[in-house]
DNA sequence: CTGAAAGCGCTTACAG
DNA sequence: CTGAAAGCGCTTACAG
C-alpha cells in the first residue's frame, strides 16, 4: 500500500491506513536505502552558499530532483577541513545516489581527478574530460556583448575581477569571459587589450573606484563590458556619482543577468541558470540508465539582454 | 579490525587490513547506520550560509563533531518549497541522530513548534522553552555598549535594522539589543527614544545613507550604536566621508566583532560564536545520554572590545 | 583470540 | 489479491 502497489483490495488498503495512522507508522529510510542500495539523495558540491548564482542554481537542482522524489544534500566546501574529509570514501556526500559538482574543478580537489566513491558524477559550471560536464558559452557571450559595445562607437574597456585565473575562480569563468573581450576586439582590429583592462575585487565598491579614472578622463561616450553583474553594480554606482548618463555617456554591457539588473536597466547576457540546474539532475538521471556512455558535455547557448544602458 | 577492536593477533589483523586493500573494500554505511541505528549524522538547519556568522557557526559545529566522527549536514531553508518537504518525518534531514536549529523559531516552522521527527533538538541563538537552547546576552551586551558611549559624554543614536521584527530576524536578536539600548538611556534619565533611532536596511550602503544627517546636523562629539558590525560599517563609510574622526568626533560601538572590525579599531561586542556553536554540538551528546531531562537553556556572556572608535 | 549465528526493517520474488 | 520467505551488510553477543 505505502509503496504505490495497485492491485490490492479497497478494504485491506483501508485496514493497512489506518494501522499506518494508529500506530504512528513511518517508514524507516536507513533500512530501506540498505535494502535497495539507493538513498534517493543527490549530493551537491560547491564552494559556497548564499550567493545568487548558487541560490537560483539550488533551487533549480531542488525542483527537478523534487520530480523523482529526490533530495539534494548540499557540501559547501567552506573548509579545508571539510573537503579532507570528503576525499574518504566512506564520507556522508557518497551515501548518495549521484555528485553534482558546481563551479569546481575535480583536478584541484581529487587526487587524479578521481572522486573516492565511484557514483554517477555531473560537472556544472565547471569542465573535464572524465565527467558529464555542463558550461555556458562564457567566450561567446562576451564577445557578443563586447561586439555590441564597439558597434556603437566610443572606447571600449573591460572591468575584470583580479583573482579570475585563482581559486574560487578557477572553473575559468572569467578567463572565458575575458578571452571573448579580446576576441571582439580583434575581430575590429583592435589590439591595445592592456590599457583597456582594469582589474579590481570582487565587489561593488571595488568596482566603483576602479572605474574613476576611465569616468573622469574619456571623452564620452565611454563603453564598460563588466565580467559579472556584481562588479557593474558598482560601475553604475560611479556612472551616477559622476552625474553621467547610463547609455548615453558611458555604455555598460555586463554578465549574468541578476535580478536586480532589469530595475536598473543594466544590458547583460543572461546565465541560463534553471536549465543549468535542471540539466545537472536530469544527466545525473539520464547516467544511470547509462553508465558506459562517454562523458556528455553540453554547452548552453547564452542570451544578451538589452536594455538602456548599453 | 575495522572497528578498532584491539583483543586482535597481529597477524590476524594484518590478514584482514591486505584483505582489505585487495578488495578495496569500504563499509556500506547504509548497512551500518541501519543496524546501528545511528548515523554519526547531525542536521543543521539554518536561513542561509555564506554570510560571516553562519560560516563561522557552521566551522564550530564541524569541528566539535568530528571530534566524535559526527559530520554535519547543513539545510538552509533556502525556499518554501524545502521547508515543506522537511515537514515530513521522513525527510532527509531526520535521517539523522540530532539536529541544530540556528536563528530559527520553531513554532514559525513547525506545527505546533514540533519537528515532525524525533530526535534531539538544540536551538542556536533562538529560544523556545520546549527545546535545549543556546543564545547569548543580546540586551546586556548592547547596555555595556550604549553606557559606555554615553559615559563619554555627547548626543548617542542607535542605527537600527528596520526589519528587526520581522523574518529571517525573528529569533530576536535585534529586538533585544535595541532593548539594551534603551535600557541604558533609562539608566541615565534619558527617555526620548524614538528621536535617537535610525532605521535602515539591512545593508553596508542603506546605513551609511541612514547617518547623513546625523553627522552633518550634529554638535560634535556624536555617540553611535549601532545594531550590527555589518551596519557599522556603512556608519564607517558615511564617517570618512564627512570628513570627521572616528573615536573623537564620532564615536561608534556595535556588535558581533566580524574579522574586518579590528583593521577599523571598531569597538564592539564580541559574539562567542566558536562556543555557541561547540555547546550546540556538545549540548546533543548531552542529550542523548539524558533524554528525559528538563530543556536546558544558556545564555553566554558577551564581552565589548573596546578600540579606537568609541 | 576467532568464528559463526542472529537480527536490525525493509523490498522483491514467489507460492497459493 | 494476500501472505510468508529470503536476503541486503553490518554489529553484537555468544560459543569454543
Amino acid at each position: 500500500v505505502l509503496n504505490g502497489y495497485t492491485d490490492i483490495t479497497e478494504s485491506t488498503r483501508q485496514r493497512v491506513l489506518s494501522a499506518v495512522k494508529e500506530l504512528g507508522f513511518t517508514p524507516n529510510r536507513a533500512a530501506r536505502s540498505f535494502r535497495t542500495g539507493k538513498t534517493n539523495t543527490v549530493s551537491v558540491f560547491l564552494p559556497r552558499i548564499g550567493d545568487w548564482f548558487y541560490d537560483y542554481l539550488i533551487s533549480a537542482i531542488d525542483t527537478t530532483l523534487a520530480d523523482q522524489d529526490y533530495d539534494a544534500a548540499l557540501f559547501p566546501l567552506l573548509s579545508e577541513r571539510r573537503l579532507i574529509r570528503y576525499r574518504s570514501a566512506d564520507a556522508l556526500p557518497y551515501q548518495s545516489d549521484g555528485v553534482i559538482m558546481a563551479s569546481l574543478n575535480p583536478e584541484s580537489l581529487f587526487p587524479d581527478a578521481r572522486l573516492p566513491a565511484s557514483l554517477p558524477t555531473v560537472l556544472v559550471d565547471a569542465y573535464h574530460g572524465d565527467f558529464d560536464s555542463i558550461t555556458i558559452d562564457n567566450r561567446g557571450g562576451a564577445r557578443t556583448a563586447t561586439s555590441r559595445l564597439l558597434d556603437q562607437g566610443g572606447d571600449t574597456y573591460i572591468v575584470m575581477v583580479n583573482d579570475y585565473d585563482k581559486e574560487p575562480f578557477s572553473s575559468g569563468v572569467f578567463i572565458e569571459r575575458l578571452a571573448g573581450f579580446k576576441e571582439a576586439l580583434a575581430l575590429q582590429g583592435i589590439s591595445d587589450f592592456d590599457r583597456r583592462i582594469a582589474l579590481c575585487e570582487f565587489s561593488r565598491i571595488a568596482a566603483k573606484q576602479c572605474v574613476q579614472d576611465i569616468l573622469s578622463s574619456s571623452a564620452y561616450p565611454v563603453n564598460i563590458f563588466s565580467c559579472c553583474d556584481s562588479l557593474a553594480r558598482g560601475v553604475i554606482d560611479a556612472v551616477k556619482d559622476h552625474g553621467l548618463r547610463l547609455g548615453t555617456d558611458v555604455r555598460v554591457i555586463s554578465f549574468d543577468d541578476q535580478p536586480w539588473a532589469q530595475n536598473e536597466e543594466l544590458s547583460t547576457v543572461k546565465q541560463p541558470i534553471d536549465e543549468m540546474g535542471r540539466l545537472a539532475a536530469e544527466i545525473l538521471f539520464w547516467r544511470e540508465e547509462h553508465p558506459d556512455a562517454l562523458p556528455r558535455h553540453i554547452e548552453l547557448p547564452v542570451e544578451l539582454i538589452v536594455r538602456q544602458s548599453g
